[in-house]
RNA sequence: GCGGGAGUGGCCAAACCGGUAAAGGCGAUGGAUUCAAAAUCCAUUGCGCGCAAGCGCUUGUGGGUUCGAGUCCCACCUCCCGCACCA
C-alpha cells in the first residue's frame, strides 16, 4: 500500500505558466515560415489548424476557452507528429456591439474594441495557446480591409456584387437592413426586435449563382458533421419542377410561376400574387379592385414578418377581378392577391391548385373557390378538409387531358415536354437561397469603395485610392441612414472616372464580408499588394481542421465557401473549399442553462486561470465530455482535474528525488512490467481518441488511470533499478501525453525528468510487445449469462479455452446435468457454451 | 409538418467491429494523517435479497433477430437542435 509522499515542492501553476510562457514568447517557438522564407522546409506535411476567430467584446468567455483548448491540443499532436502546423489568430473587429456601445457612451468603436482586443489577446497569452502570432490581423485595421475592399471591387467586375432595388429585411430597431440569414423567426438576430419587409436598393453579392456548387461540393469535403451539411442543404433548398407561365390576356402579361408538381396543372382552379409582386399596380390600376388591393398590400407590408410567418393564421387575400389562362387547358382562372405567397420564393407568384396543397385547400375553404382532385389514390378516400400531396404506388391521372391515367412519375416530364413545345414553360430548378444582402446602414464596418457620379452613375473607387478609410464621426446614432452620411466632407468627392462631382457610398459592409476572407490573409498578412500571394496560399490552403461553434453552420460558414469559389474562378486560389475538415463544438452551460449577464450565470476564464492556473482550465474544458456535446460547467469538476494535474506534479517531484535518470527497462517483470505494460496502453489509448475521435476526455481519463497505478505501484519500484526505470518512463509519458491539454505543466515535468522539451520530442508511439498481455481473462458464459471468469494463457488454442471453461466449478454447477450442445469461442475474450 | 441528434448508477460520462455494462471524474461512506479543520493518501460505492459463498435484476418503453444486444431490426414515448405558408 502508497503511503503518503514525501514532502516535495508544492505545484505553483502560475510560476510554471509564467516562466514557459515567456520561453514561448522569446522564443517565437510557434512561428511557422511561408515558403520561400528562411527555415521553410517542405519535408513534412502542411496542417492548417484554424479555429473560428474571436469578435472582441469585453474578455473572452468559457465558449473561447473551449474552441482554443481543443485547437490547440489539435495543433500541439500534430507537431508532435512531424506535421508543419500553421495555427495564427485574429480578431472579427467590426460590428454593431461596440457600435451600439458607442451610442450609449459616446466612446468610439475603435477605442473600446482596440481595449478589448488587447484584453483578449492578454489572455490568450496567458491560456498559454501555441499560435504564431507574426500572423495576427483584425479586420478593423485599414491594412486588412482595404483588401476586404480590393475583392469587393473584383466581384463588382465579374458581376458578382450589384446593387438593386428589391423587397428586404428591415429591423426598425437597428435602423439598418439585414441578410435573410440574420432573421430569427421573424425577428433580427442581433437585438431581438420583429424586423419588417421594405422596398430599397441595396446592394447584393449573387451567392444564387453558386448555388449548385455550393450542394455539388459537399462532396470535395473530407470531414463535416452531417447536420452542418444538412443545414446548408436546406437553406439552399434546391427544388426541382417546371416553370410554367400564365398570361393574362387583357393587359398581355405573362406571369411564369414555378411548381414542383407540374402534374396537378389541371386541377389550378385560381392564382395568387405576392403582396410585393411588382405587376400588382398594372393589374388593377384604374379597377374597382384598385382600392381594396392596396389596402391589403399596405396592411401585409406593415405587419412584421414575425405576423405573417406566424403558424395556423387564417389565409387572407384580395380578388384582382382578372384572369389569367392554364395553358394546359385555356381555362380563365380567378386571380388573388394574398400574403400566404413570398415574393422571396419562386416567382412571387404561383398556381393554386387546392386539391393538392394544403395552403391552396384552406384559401379555396375561405373563398369559396372550386378544389379539383387531379390525381386519385390507388385506393382508399382522401378527406375532403386534406389536401391530397402524399405519392404512393398506384396513383394515376384523372381529368387531365391526354394526360389522364398516367402516373404522376410518368406525367411529370411529359407535361412539362409538352409546355415547352407550346412555348409555355420549360423544367427548372429552384433555390430558396436568396442573394446575400451585404450593404448596413451602420457606421462600424467596412466603407463600400464605390461613389456615385452624377455623370457615370455608379464608380468604383480604382485599386490605388484603397483603402477607403473609414472616416471619424460626431453622432453614431442610427437615423435609417448610415451615420457617414453626415460626414460631408467624406461624402463629397470626385468621379475617378470623369472628375465631376460625386459623393462616396455610406453604407458599410456586413461583417459576414470580413470574416468571409480572414483565413486566407493569415497565410501572408504583411502583403501590402495583394490580399495574399497565389502561391502561398495554394500552399496552405485549404484549412486542415475548422474548429468553431454550431451557430456559424449556415452563415459564416456559407459566406466563407461562396467566397473562396469566387476567388478561385476568378484565378486567385486553388481551392474551390477552404475548409477540408470541420469539427463544431457544444456550447458550455451553467446549472443546465447558456450562460448570460441577464441570468448571472456568467463564469469567466480568468476566474479560474487566477484561481488554478490555465493547464486547470484547459485540461478541465477537455475533460469535461466529448467536445462536440453541449457540457456543464461545475467548479467540483475543475477542483478535480486540479487535484489530478497537482498528482503528476507531485508524484514528478519524488520520482525525480528518488531515482535517477536512465533508458526504459528493456525486459522487465513483476510490478515493473505492469507499469510499463500500461504506460504503452496509454499511449496507445490516448493516442487513438485524440487523433481519430478528438475524445481527449477519455485521453485524459486513461493518464489518471496511469497516474493513479503509478501511485500503487511506486512504493514497490523503488530500490530496484529496473523498477525505478519503469517508473521514470510511466511518469514521463503521463507528461508528455499530457501536453497537449496541460502544456506548461507537462513542459517543466518532462524537461525535470529527461532534460528535454517536450514539443522538441516526437509523439511517443507504443510497444506492441508491451501491448501484448500473456495471459488474459477468460469470460465464461453458459447460455449467455456470465459464470465465471478465468485466467487464460494468450496463447492457448480453442480446444484449452473450452476445457478450462468446462472444468469450471461454478460453470460445472449451472451445466448441472444438461448437455453442451454448442460452444462458442471468442479467442482472446470468451467462452460461452449453450447448454439444453 | 420536414430534416438532424440524444435518452446508461445520486450527477458528468465510458463501452470504437454484436462478446465481462458502468473505465475516468464528481459526490457519498469509512480509515490513515492532524491538537483540530482543510488539503493529502488508502479503501468501499449500480439496485435488490443474503451472515456469507452467492443468486436475481439493470442501458427510455414494448417486441424481434442472435449462442450472446447499450450496440442490429420494427413500433412507440420523451427531450434537444435546425428549417418551416418553400408552391
Amino acid at each position: 500500500m502508497s503511503t503518503n509522499l514525501r514532502h516535495v515542492k508544492p505545484y505553483e501553476p502560475h510560476e510554471i505558466e509564467r516562466k514557459w510562457q515567456r520561453v514561448w514568447s522569446d522564443e517565437g517557438t510557434w512561428r511557422v515560415p511561408n515558403p520561400g522564407q528562411p527555415g521553410f522546409d517542405d519535408s513534412v506535411p502542411k496542417s492548417y489548424v484554424l479555429e473560428m476567430l474571436p469578435y472582441p467584446s469585453g474578455e473572452p468567455h468559457m465558449g473561447h476557452l473551449k474552441t482554443y483548448s481543443i485547437g490547440d491540443a489539435l495543433a500541439h499532436f500534430r507537431r508532435r507528429h512531424a506535421m508543419r502546423v500553421i495555427h495564427p489568430m485574429g480578431y472579427d473587429a467590426f460590428g454593431l456591439p461596440a457600435e451600439n456601445h458607442a451610442i450609449r457612451t459616446g466612446e468610439h468603436p475603435r477605442a473600446s474594441t482596440e481595449a478589448s482586443i488587447e484584453t483578449f489577446r492578454r489572455e490568450f497569452r496567458s491560456w498559454g495557446i501555441s499560435i504564431d502570432w507574426s500572423r495576427e490581423i483584425s479586420s478593423h485595421d485599414p491594412d486588412y480591409y482595404r483588401w476586404t475592399q480590393w475583392i469587393f471591387l473584383r466581384l463588382l467586375e465579374r458581376g458578382l456584387a450589384y446593387r438593386a432595388e428589391a423587397p428586404v429585411v428591415w429591423c426598425p430597431h437597428d435602423a439598418t437592413v439585414l441578410a435573410n440569414e440574420q432573421v430569427v423567426d421573424g425577428r433580427c438576430e442581433r437585438c431581438g426586435n420583429p424586423v419588417e419587409s421594405r422596398r430599397l436598393e441595396q446592394w447584393f453579392f449573387r451567392i444564387t449563382d453558386y448555388a449548385q456548387r455550393l450542394l455539388d461540393d459537399f462532396d470535395e469535403l473530407d470531414s463535416w458533421p452531417e447536420h452542418v451539411i444538412t443545414m446548408q442543404r436546406n437553406w439552399i433548398g434546391r427544388s426541382e419542377g417546371a416553370e410554367v407561365v400564365f398570361t393574362c390576356e387583357e393587359l398581355g402579361i405573362d406571369f411564369p410561376v414555378f411548381t414542383t408538381r407540374p402534374d396537378t396543372l389541371f386541377g389550378a382552379t385560381f392564382f395568387v400574387l405576392a403582396p410585393e409582386h411588382p405587376e400588382l399596380e398594372r393589374l388593377v390600376a384604374g379597377t374597382d379592385a384598385e382600392d381594396p388591393v392596396r389596402e391589403y398590400v399596405d396592411r401585409a407590408m406593415r405587419a412584421g414578418i414575425e405576423e405573417r410567418s406566424a403558424e395556423d393564421r387564417p389565409k387572407t387575400g384580395v380578388p384582382l377581378g382578372r384572369t389569367v389562362i392554364n395553358p394546359v387547358n385555356g381555362e380563365r382562372i380567378p386571380t388573388f392577391v394574398a400574403d400566404y405567397v413570398l415574393m422571396e420564393y419562386g416567382t412571387g407568384a404561383i398556381m393554386a391548385v387546392p386539391a393538392h396543397d394544403q395552403r391552396d385547400l384552406e384559401f379555396a375553404q375561405a373563398f369559396d373557390l372550386p378544389i379539383r382532385r387531379v390525381v386519385e389514390p390507388a385506393e382508399g378516400e382522401v378527406p375532403d378538409d386534406v389536401a391530397y400531396v402524399e405519392h404512393t404506388a398506384g396513383e394515376r391521372l384523372v381529368d387531365s387531358g391526354p394526360f389522364t391515367g398516367m402516373t404522376p412519375a410518368e406525367a411529370i416530364p411529359k407535361i412539362t415536354a409538352w409546355l415547352e413545345e407550346q412555348g409555355k414553360g420549360h423544367p427548372a430548378v429552384n433555390y430558396r437561397l436568396r442573394d446575400w444582402l451585404l450593404s448596413r446602414q451602420r457606421y462600424w464596418g467596412c466603407p463600400i469603395p464605390v461613389v456615385y457620379c452624377e455623370e457615370c452613375g455608379i464608380v468604383p473607387v480604382p485599386d490605388d485610392q484603397l483603402p477607403v478609410v473609414l472616416p471619424d464621426v460626431e453622432d453614431y446614432a442610427p437615423k435609417g441612414k448610415s451615420p457617414l452620411a453626415a460626414v460631408e466632407d467624406w461624402v463629397a468627392t470626385e468621379c475617378p472616372r470623369c472628375g465631376g462631382p460625386a459623393h462616396r457610398e455610406t453604407d458599410t459592409m456586413d461583417t459576414f464580408v470580413d470574416s468571409s476572407w480572414y483565413f486566407l490573409r493569415y497565410l501572408d498578412p504583411r502583403n501590402d499588394a495583394a490580399p495574399f500571394e497565389r502561391e502561398i496560399a495554394d500552399h496552405w490552403m485549404p484549412v486542415d481542421q475548422y474548429i468553431g461553434g454550431v451557430e456559424h453552420a449556415i452563415l459564416h460558414l456559407m459566406y466563407a465557401r461562396f467566397f473562396s469559389k469566387a476567388l478561385a474562378d476568378m484565378g486567385y486560389l486553388g481551392v474551390q473549399e477552404p475548409f477540408a475538415s470541420l469539427f463544431t463544438q457544444g456550447m458550455i452551460l451553467r446549472d443546465g442553462d447558456k450562460m448570460s449577464k441577464s441570468k448571472g450565470n456568467v463564469v469567466s476564464p480568468a476566474e479560474y486561470v487566477r484561481r488554478y492556473g490555465a493547464d486547470t482550465a484547459r485540461t478541465y474544458i477537455c475533460f469535461m465530455g466529448p467536445p462536440e456535446k453541449d457540457a456543464d460547467w461545475a467548479d467540483a469538476g475543475v477542483h478535480g482535474v486540479h487535484s489530478f494535474l497537482r498528482r503528476v506534479w507531485s508524484l514528478a517531484q519524488e520520482v525525480i528525488d528518488r531515482t535517477h535518470p536512465s533508458d526504459p527497462p528493456q525486459d522487465p517483470e513483476g510490478p515493473a512490467r505492469e507499469l510499463l505494460a500500461k504506460a504503452n496502453w496509454a499511449i496507445d489509448k490516448a493516442t487513438a481518441d485524440i487523433g481519430r475521435r478528438f475524445h481527449f476526455h477519455t485521453a485524459i481519463a486513461a493518464l489518471m488511470e496511469l497516474v493513479n497505478d503509478s501511485y500503487r505501484l511506486k512504493d514497490s519500484l523503488y530500490g530496484d533499478p529496473t523498477g525505478e526505470a519503469a517508473l521514470r518512463f510511466a511518469v514521463a509519458t503521463a507528461a508528455s501525453v499530457l501536453f497537449p491539454f496541460a502544456p506548461h505543466l507537462a513542459a517543466e515535468v518532462y524537461e525535470q525528468l529527461t532534460g528535454t522539451r517536450v514539443w522538441e520530442q516526437p509523439w511517443p508511439e507504443a510497444d506492441p510487445a508491451l501491448l501484448e498481455r500473456e495471459t488474459f481473462t477468460l469470460v465464461v458464459q453458459v447460455n449467455g449469462k456470465l459464470r465465471d471468469r478465468i485466467e487464460a494463457s494468450a496463447d492457448a488454442p480453442e480446444e484449452d479455452l473450452v476445457r478450462l471453461a468446462r472444468e469450471s466449478d461454478r460453470v460445472r454447477e449451472h451445466i448441472d446435468g444438461r448437455s453442451v450442445v454448442k460452444e462458442i469461442v471468442i479467442p482472446g475474450k470468451l467462452v460461452n457454451l449453450v447448454v439444453r
